[in-house]
RNA sequence: GGGCAGGUGGCGGAGCGGUCAAUCGCACUUGGCUGUAAACCAAGCAGCCUCUGGCUUUCGGGGGUUCGAAUCCCUCCCUGCCCA
């Protein structure tokens, strides 16, 4: 894999990520398919959002549809029929998420499954053999988030696991390079280290030093919006990345609200995927922007100098847009405003529970935050004095 | 005309002498969701106020019993089913 900078403005990077379906330009936002699927969207959405990726997840894709689907199907992206890149979450979350449904050990998790309660052992080394399965582009390590809030002793053992399952997963996979997977066109994937260290700078830095020694394609930084404050957040990536080596990507997990990726994009990260877009849209909460705004009229979604994000986030479900005609968001191209759908027409939608309402949002916020990643880098290329 | 069963907050439906401004569900209103067990969760939902409390008006209408009634009695109105 190559990794090349060819801008960098207000510590902003803007670069290219050459994986085995393709070259992705950072930085970029992954929609989340954790299922195999985005929910609610088609691969024709995709075609008009124009994302580069996908985010899949390994624990849910283990469960369903398994192994031998997987082996038999192509991976992933022959089930799918998605040609474009995959990065797939190792099910280091889940041993979070899940925690009322897992049991950990310094070796392995075992997992109740959430779907029908049988028991499950997750290891490092397994975890890396279902992403080859799934054909996974972008492969990140199993590790271990201890939750927040979480003590200085726990967040050691986070950071002392992350590192030695890190390691196995390494190993694991110079154990396997001789046998690539299939579903990858017979090319090794390339694998990311995750930075825990909760809320305490030391332990970044500490995390993210014991990972790069290990040797990653890129690296990522984990536990992080789990609660604690944004500021806390950036504190915790500015202690993390100068750690990592600046001809690697970085990967900030699971974040976030758009201003909040702005920033960290300004720290120095190339990749972000959140369930903000897609689950807001389910439940009607749409991100917009202020109705003067005009593409190419003047007036910009990013200000030209990285300083803030300029939109608006409303609820579509509020009896205010019962009767409001306009158009969810003149300023977007997104398919839903482009075929004219108005407010009324969504509130409506979701208020008789129409799948549709979900659908039609969903694309809305999946393309705005794809496009605001367009817009950064617009910038950030323009701008560069690299 | 006779018999039986009922009339409770926007709707459905509990309660059947005090702990009832009234369980619960739906609808409605407003919030929140950050590597997705999430088309979910939370709060509010008679009115007013000096709002971790207080006051006023509510359970078809009217009257009564009682210290106290959505709950018991009388009467009227209305609804459903059965009989004529």
């Amino acid at each position: 894999m190559s990794f090349k900078v060819s801008a960098t403005y207000q510590g902003a990077r803007a670069a290219s990520l050459a994986t085995n379906h393709g070259i992705l330009q950072t930085p970029f936002f992954m929609p989340i398919a954790t299922r195999g699927a985005v929910k609610h969207l088609a691969n024709s959405d995709f075609a008009t959002i124009q994302n580069q990726i996908l985010l899949a997840n390994t624990y849910h894709l283990y469960l369903r549809p398994g192994l031998e689907v997987l082996k038999k199907c192509g991976g992933l992206h022959g089930l799918m029929n998605w040609q474009k890149p995959i990065l797939t979450d190792s099910g280091g979350f889940q041993v979070f998420s899940l925690a009322a449904l897992r049991k950990i050990t310094p070796d392995y998790v075992i997992f109740n499954s959430h779907i029908d309660g049988r028991e499950l052992k997750f290891t490092p080394e397994l975890s890396m053999e279902i992403q080859a399965a799934i054909g996974s582009d972008i492969q990140m390590c199993f590790d271990y988030f201890s939750g927040y809030p979480a003590t200085r002793k726990e967040t050691e053992y986070s950071v002392k696991l992350t590192t030695a399952w890190a390691k196995r997963c390494k190993y694991y996979l110079s154990l396997s390079s001789g046998h690539p997977s299939p579903n990858r066109g017979g090319k090794e994937g390339e694998v990311f280290g995750i930075v825990q260290g909760g809320t305490f700078p030391d332990l970044r830095k500490q995390s993210a030093q014991e990972l790069v020694n290990i040797g990653f394609n890129g690296y990522a930084i984990g536990g992080l919006a789990v609660g604690e404050t944004p500021q806390e957040m950036y504190t915790m990536i500015e202690a993390a990345v100068p750690e990592l080596p600046a001809d690697k990507p970085r990967y900030l997990m699971g974040v976030g609200q758009p201003e909040q990726i702005l920033e960290a994009v300004k720290l120095g990260v190339d990749m972000f995927d959140c369930v903000l877009p897609t689950r807001n849209a389910r439940h009607g909460q749409v991100y917009i922007h202020p109705s003067p705004l005009r593409r190419g009229e003047g007036g910009e979604v990013v200000a030209p100098d990285l300083s803030m994000v300029n939109y608006q986030k409303i609820n579509l479900t509020g009896s205010v847009y019962a009767t409001d005609l306009q158009p969810l968001d003149s300023y977007c191209q997104c398919s839903t405003c482009t075929s004219g759908y108005s407010r009324a027409y969504l509130r409506h939608l979701f208020s008789v529970n129409e799948a549709l309402a979900q659908r039609l949002a969903t694309v809305h916020n999946v393309y705005f935050y794809v496009q605001l990643m367009r817009d950064i880098r617009a910038i950030i290329m323009k701008s560069s004095h690299l």
